[in-house]
DNA sequence: TGAATTATACCGAACGTTCGGTAATAAATA
DNA sequence: TATTTATTACCGAACGTTCGGTATAATTCA
């Protein structure tokens, strides 16, 4: 079997930073398989049901990272939860990098995105909440007040990478991670 | 003169509803034209310079309801503080339904968006911190504070305003209006 | 009538997608 | 070992459609 020309890995990263940086829409098949390494019919060997398919893929792997970087982290009782935060956080940063650059579930929701995946975007989002939850729980705050505070994270860093972002200020995103460790461990 | 068949106001409403729900690259000329009430070729009657100047008109209007509804308003020495707040809130709440509806920066401020519109972004997002925090400074916090507590309000709002949309969930944006409202008056 | 507004028809370019064919490797055969 | 065969990966070219944009004609009203 002819070896790929480009390893999965690295083209879900490629064609991830163009969704990351246009949106669903603005993400054309030409740029995803310039950025990609690939010609565009190649992609289509790659990924038959085409441009969903393509942000499908780009929306797993994130979320896969998210798990393996983030939610196991988070979930691990063998380290004390004042430094799971720690470490958390210190992984948001370099996601986002520093906050120079947004988040893939913002850039894939806007209507004709939340048509397509709305249910994984909704999933990750839930996912994100209910493990921040879970480390509230950890330093001993009551499940409501956990459950507010997983929101308050998601907003926070939502909310400052739109912020940073657009301002070009990343300050906004590092100070806004500095406040969900006040939310949690003051 | 032959009067407008779509008055100017009615007209950019329908506009920025389109830019607003589906992005600048997501919002085509056809339905553009549709939402507005006329076909594509009166829009380029009403906007010689097209699709960049049908954004620009819609993010200034979008300013100067803000201006308007909130900026005076938050500016207001003539009412008290904790009264400006509570005002200030309720038409935040009143300009995105409830959390039901986005915020035309954050569908402008993808990439391409950006490209065109930086500057205007910034600069709104400019002033709302810096009315935001001349609201601190009548609470009696320090300019840093101050300044600190405007940024807050703006990563909060956007950031509610991302989640309670994609998760479909408007509670989350109400409750981040309350912690706007806790941010300066507790 | 004359000027302003709207509508119809159209344009080149770019869109996502498809297809026929070629390049590159592993497996099978001689 | 050398050659053929099968399988997969890739790509150039073209598809129909839609894009933003533009002529030009028809309509409307002072």
């Amino acid at each position: 079997m002819r070896p790929v020309k480009v390893e999965n890995k690295q083209l879900i990263e490629g064609l991830f930073k163009v969704f990351r940086e246009k949106g669903y829409e603005g993400a054309s098949l030409n740029e995803l398989a310039e950025k990609a390494g690939l010609k565009k019919a190649s992609l289509y060997h790659r990924f038959p049901e085409g441009k969903k398919q393509i942000g499908m893929a780009v929306l797993l792997h994130s979320s896969e990272w998210l798990h393996t970087n983030l939610y196991q982290l988070l979930a691990d009782k063998n380290i004390a939860a004042t430094e799971r935060l720690e470490m958390a956080l210190s992984r948001i940063s370099e996601l986002y990098n520093q906050g120079k650059e947004t988040c893939i579930l913002r850039s894939l929701s806007m209507e004709s995105g939340m048509q397509i995946f709305g249910e994984e975007i909704k999933g990750e989002m839930n996912r994100w909440i209910k493990y921040f939850a879970q480390l509230g729980l950890d330093f001993g705050f009551t499940e409501e007040e956990a459950l507010k505070k997983g929101k308050e994270s998601l907003v926070k860093v939502q909310g400052s990478l739109i912020v940073a972002n657009a301002m070009s200020d990343t300050d906004i995103f590092v100070s806004s991670l500095a406040e969900i460790r006040e939310l949690f461990d003051k």
